[in-house]
DNA sequence: GTTCCCGTGTGAGCTCGAGG
DNA sequence: CCTCGAGCTCACACGGGAAC
């Protein structure tokens, strides 16, 4: 343990570091030094503060010492609110440049300025990924999501509307094949959806992290269809072929497959895929195209 | 009847690769 | 380099169904 004489120098020479630092320029490595330092010093402070060997003088030391790293503390946050400032500053300026003369504001509802490009749409690909069973989410979680995702935009003129979030998952619903699996393997009824997502997601094992996604909860269904799902206690663990009782092994494996490619399609984001949809027209020839994604794919190939 | 939400159909801007 | 077509994505209009 160090002496009262020592902890007074050690003190003095941190005390001194962060006057330097005070009156200069302070970068991230000399920042990551500092806290280091401070690291340090706390730690001999709090053991020699427990032992009770700390003369009056000392402490007030410390205190002093601790007022000037608030400040450091202070210095730095503005330091980093300026720079983001200027960033974001410059970043328009730049996207003003790159718009050119003839660019025109995202006002006035001009299909030019309908789309954007930098949709950020990370919080609502976790909010599916993590809902997959029953990707609705409710007024409240759409709101919340947005004001998340709105949280990441420092560009107030690119934040979102909530009928962006609306139409998202809506698109990404039918984009990502969620919809057909809906109608193809729960005959249109979103309770025993969630009820075969909660199989799967029991039969697969793992977590969220390893899966990539989760079925969601029972308090995401309407009141009604919660309270039939709790009503038989044993649906959460219900197995796939109790659910399916009329797929073989091969219709099995083929629905799990589509099921993870589902939460592929979410996480990486959602493709057309015009090979598929024609199969699927080619195995199905008698069941009429449901989707406009379906007769453009056709136009596309067949002209 | 009204309101809200969802699904479907479709338009349109943008990117990218192939071909001239 | 330019053009063109395919594909991807966002957005809007509209109709249907459920809840009130």
């Amino acid at each position: 343990m160090l002496t009262q004489e020592q902890i007074r120098q050690k003190l003095l020479e941190f005390e001194c570091t962060l006057l330097n630092a005070l009156a200069s320029e302070v970068d991230e490595s000399y920042y990551a030094q500092l806290r280091q330092l401070t690291e340090t010093v706390r730690h001999e402070f709090s053991m020699q503060q427990e032992h009770g060997t700390l003369t009056n003088a000392t402490l007030q030391l410390g205190a002093r010492v601790s007022e000037r790293l608030e400040q450091l503390g202070h210095l730095l946050h503005e330091q980093r609110t300026q720079m983001q400032r200027i960033h974001s500053a410059a970043n328009m300026e730049l996207a003003t440049i790159l718009r050119g003369p003839t660019g025109q504001s995202s006002e006035g509802g001009s299909c030019s300025d309908r789309r954007d490009p930098a949709l950020n749409a990370k919080h609502m690909r976790n909010w599916f990924l993590r809902n997959l069973g029953h990707p609705f989410p409710s007024r409240e979680e759409k709101e919340m999501i947005l004001a998340e995702t709105n949280a990441c935009i420092r560009d107030r003129s690119m934040r979102l509307r909530y009928s962006q979030i609306v139409l998202w998952f809506i698109n990404t619903r039918r984009r990502s094949g969620w919809t057909s699996f809906l109608r193809c393997y729960a005959r249109g009824d979103k309770t025993k959806l969630l009820e075969l997502a909660w199989a799967i997601q029991n039969e697969e094992g793992g977590t969220h992290e390893t899966r990539h996604w989760s079925a969601g909860n029972l308090r995401d269904l309407p009141a009604g269809s919660r309270r039939s799902i709790q009503s038989d206690t044993s649906s959460a663990q219900r197995h796939i072929r109790t659910l399916l009782p009329n797929l073989n092994d091969d219709a099995i494996f083929t629905m799990r497959r589509e099921w993870s490619r589902i939460a592929d399609r979410v996480r990486i984001g959602a493709k057309e895929r015009v090979g598929e949809w024609v199969e699927e027209v080619i195995r199905t020839p008698s069941v009429p195209s449901a989707s406009s994604s379906h007769r453009r794919a056709l136009r596309r190939v067949m002209p």
